[in-house]
DNA sequence: ATTATTGCAAAAGTTTTGCATGCCG
DNA sequence: CGGCATGCAAAACTTTTGCAATAAT
């Protein structure tokens, strides 16, 4: 029924994920597999990294800044996007979640499976930079 | 200094958005405005749209399901997205988004201008479609 | 007159898809 | 074998951009 096989390439694929610390986005993740599979399509990748996230195995964290990003902790929590680099940082766990959807679902004509909260702004290293070489404006 | 000129067509987009309470992606406006000016481009809203969520007066919405939407109601407020017809919803103001900001700010090294929650799942409309039609699977 | 803005078209970037082949069970 | 997954390439989409013409101040 399920009608899911093994592949080398899709484990690798959670493998990095589950490595790494960033939130990479499928041309990232393709760069990286290309060392181990140096004939692995893009289309692959994308098209792995969308079933493993349906799978729930891993998350899709989308930013407004070009492409989606993913992630191989599931585990809940919140990202912070910078506007500037376009980088994603994982926040500390300061909220439940899973409270806040619970409320939301009591006045909502439909069904909540998650809610997430997306910080914006500017990352310490970019405000660096800001406040490093350029002075006026 | 600030450089900006009066124009039909941004008015015009700017006006569509305050009336309409959907929240439409850039090609939605631009059938829309096509109405109006029949001769309106693709490049001027995508410009325009961007031009004015930058100035503030529009708000740009990202799904991840796709294409970017826009909101004319820069109130601050929340979204819910369907994962089966994209469409994007209003929520009710339940939670003070600056709160949550000012909270996250406190632990976090850089600059937080801005946060808001995305609520995922089924609306109502894609909820009856799924029970009422098939049954079987 | 000066310069922002437009329309048009081409280009860039991301993601999806068709199809023959290969690999897993 | 039977069917899911792959690699390759083309296509589909969304968004950006260069440039000459137009409109606003």
């Amino acid at each position: 029924m399920a009608g899911l096989k093994h592949s080398r390439q899709r484990e690798a694929i959670v493998t990095n994920l589950r490595m790494r610390k960033d939130h990479p986005t499928a041309s990232m993740v393709y760069t990286d597999m290309r060392k181990e599979f140096p004939n692995i399509s893009l289309g692959t990748v994308y098209r792995n990294l969308s079933l493993l996230a349906d799978l729930g195995q891993i998350r899709k964290i989308t930013t407004g800044t070009g492409a989606e990003h993913y992630d191989g902790d599931i585990h809940p929590h919140n990202h912070f996007i910078c506007k500037c680099c376009g980088k994603v940082t994982d926040m500390n766990d300061f909220i439940d979640n899973s409270k806040i959807r619970d409320l939301a679902s009591g006045q909502f004509d439909g069904r909540i499976d998650e809610c997430n909260i997306q910080f914006y702004g500017v990352c310490g290293e970019c405000l660096k930079k800001e406040e490093g070489p350029a002075a006026t404006s």
